[in-house]
RNA sequence: CGGGGCGUAGCGCAGUCCGGUAGCGCACCUGGUUUGGGACCAGGUGGUCGCAGGUUCGAAUCCUGUCACCCCGACCA
């Protein structure tokens, strides 16, 4: 069915479809042929390639470095950490043969049944196991630790229900993965990075988080906890943003990485690993986006400022193109990326609302009468407001108000998440409130029971235990049993 | 895997009930006029109707099977 972005109300029943023709008008992404994949189109791949370059930079000031594992996995390597391989068993991608040869019984291939793998190998869905089998050859001693590595790849998980970013078959990633000496040194590096998430969040994508621990029930297969950054989109559903695991000596122990301490005994090495993926698109799309399209942050955008002349013949656009390049330039030296749109097969209408669809932040519109008042019109995307404002010195006043935009759009995303926040005591107003969306702070009684009764009776989980929540004595607002402090309850995507 | 929907031109759809050899809008091409919020006029290109069988003189339409995709669940970042 065909949807117009702008029939589509936010929040309203028909957000996902909001969301997907959005994706996909926004010429970010679209459906791939093979099952529940998606093509990552180049206008959305350079927002993601934004991002991968800023976390890049941050990892490396850590002490991480990048590095390149197999993408595919002895079935046997999998198998050795019990929790893990449960909670992935049920969407894995399995390579059994390696050959294909002539359909003898027609056209075209079929699978050569004689060429059947002994050991079936895993399409990796995470790192770890193949990982932590590298690992035992590279660490030895108290001296080799500790390894700090990331990976930048792709993995695949054989979903059986697929959205665009949020949650496709194949999805790209980063995945870091530490072996240290102690377990305090590890839980300070899984909590580190889960802290320079909620940065990157909030810095550069302009999303409000709030980082927490996750519940027993939604941690990590193979982890002993997991650190959380938790969103919320605009129609008041919570989306995890990032994930940091603490994996305890699990995997040292299923694949033997033992280290000599300086006394000379060995010990099993303490491990982590954290991730972010290209479901941060998602987020971004859905925290700040409005119905005249994508808004982006000015620090991800990958066209900051858009120059749009308007122009009646060829000496006009040459009269308005030398008053541009000195802009252009100038917004260079300022780190500023610039795009003078002087493209004579569109008209400007059709560019205003294709760059607003987009999310360019900035718009400067010049033509024949600013050139003679020496003015320049400025919209900027997150309020759509025009004016007015002077030639002379346009490019450090919009350099300026890119910044100001980037506030400008945390702001506001933060305000709607406290607006749907809620303080809840009471299980039956929850129950109600649940139908509107939004972040609930209850009091629960810690018991997986409980978190599966809620889950039953409204389809909202316990996103997290927030970790700068203030330790608030009460009682289980389900069950009245005593509570030390308040969870985040949500629906999530 | 359950429940619902859908498959017809690059995209969005009508036609299906009631069988007669395929149409509309957008896009695209050509020419002209336009250009400060998604231009207009005229002409034109493009589809063996998801696939495979069957019924029939004749199938987009009826029957059987099958495969996709979308939405709602279960699963999950």
């Amino acid at each position: 069915m065909a949807i117009e972005l702008k029939n589509l109300t936010k929040r309203s029943e028909n957000y996902s479809q909001w969301y997907n023709e959005l994706v996909v008008k926004a010429d970010l992404a679209e459906q791939s042929a093979v099952r529940g994949c998606m093509v990552i189109k180049p206008y959305g791949y350079a927002i993601w390639e934004k991002m991968q370059q800023t976390l890049d930079r941050m990892f490396k000031e850590t002490g991480v470095q990048n590095a390149y594992f197999p993408l595919l996995i002895p079935k046997s390597f999998l198998c050795r950490e019990a929790e893990h391989v449960e909670g992935f068993a049920k969407e894995c991608a399995v390579v059994t043969h390696y050959r294909l040869k002539n359909d003898p019984n027609g056209t075209g291939v079929v699978v050569d049944p004689e060429a059947r793998l002994e050991e079936e190998l895993i399409i990796r869905p995470t790192s770890e196991t193949i990982i932590w089998g590298t690992y035992k050859n590279w660490i030895h001693s108290w001296r080799d630790l500790p390894v700090l590595c990331n990976q930048w790849a792709n993995v695949m998980r054989w979903e059986m229900r697929t959205r665009m970013f949020l949650r496709t078959a194949e999805f790209l990633w980063q995945e870091g993965h530490c072996a240290h000496a102690t377990a305090e040194e590890s839980e300070a590096r899984t909590v580190q990075m889960i802290k320079l998430y909620a940065e990157f969040a909030r810095k550069y994508m302009a999303i409000p988080v709030t980082i927490g621990v996750k519940t027993a029930n939604e941690r990590f297969a193979g982890a002993l906890n997991t650190y959380t950054i938790e969103a919320m989109m605009q129609d008041g559903k919570a989306l995890q943003a990032g994930t940091s695991h603490n994996l305890g000596q699990n995997f040292a122990k299923a694949f033997d990485v033992t280290f000599a301490n300086k006394d000379n005994q060995p010990e099993y090495v303490w491990a982590n690993s954290w991730g972010v993926s290209t479901r941060l698109m998602g987020a971004l799309i859905m925290t700040h986006s409005d119905d005249n399209g994508l808004v982006l942050p000015p620090h991800l955008a990958p066209i900051q400022v858009v120059i749009i002349p308007i122009y009646k013949n060829a000496e006009q656009l040459a009269a308005i193109t030398d008053k541009v390049m000195p802009i252009v330039q100038r917004l260079g030296e300022l780190g500023v990326s610039v795009k003078f749109d002087d493209a004579d097969n569109k008209r400007p209408g059709f560019k205003f609302a294709d760059y607003e669809l987009k999310g360019v932040p900035v718009r400067l519109v010049i033509g024949a009468r600013d050139i003679e008042n020496g003015t320049v019109e400025v919209m900027r995307r997150d309020t759509l407001e025009k004016h007015s404002a002077q030639l002379a010195g346009i490019a450090d006043y919009v350099a300026d108000l890119l910044e100001e935009i980037q506030t400008n759009i945390y702001n506001k995303a933060l305000t709607a998440k406290e607006a749907q926040t809620h303080i809840c005591d009471s299980y039956d107003e929850f129950k109600e409130k649940i139908e509107d969306g939004g972040f609930f702070l209850c009091h629960w009684d810690g018991t997986t029971e409980t978190e599966e009764r809620i889950k039953a009776d409204t389809k909202a989980t316990i996103r997290c235990i927030p970790l700068d929540g203030e330790d608030e004595p009460g009682v289980c607002m389900v069950t009245g049993k005593p509570s030390a402090r308040r969870v985040i309850i949500a629906r999530n995507y």
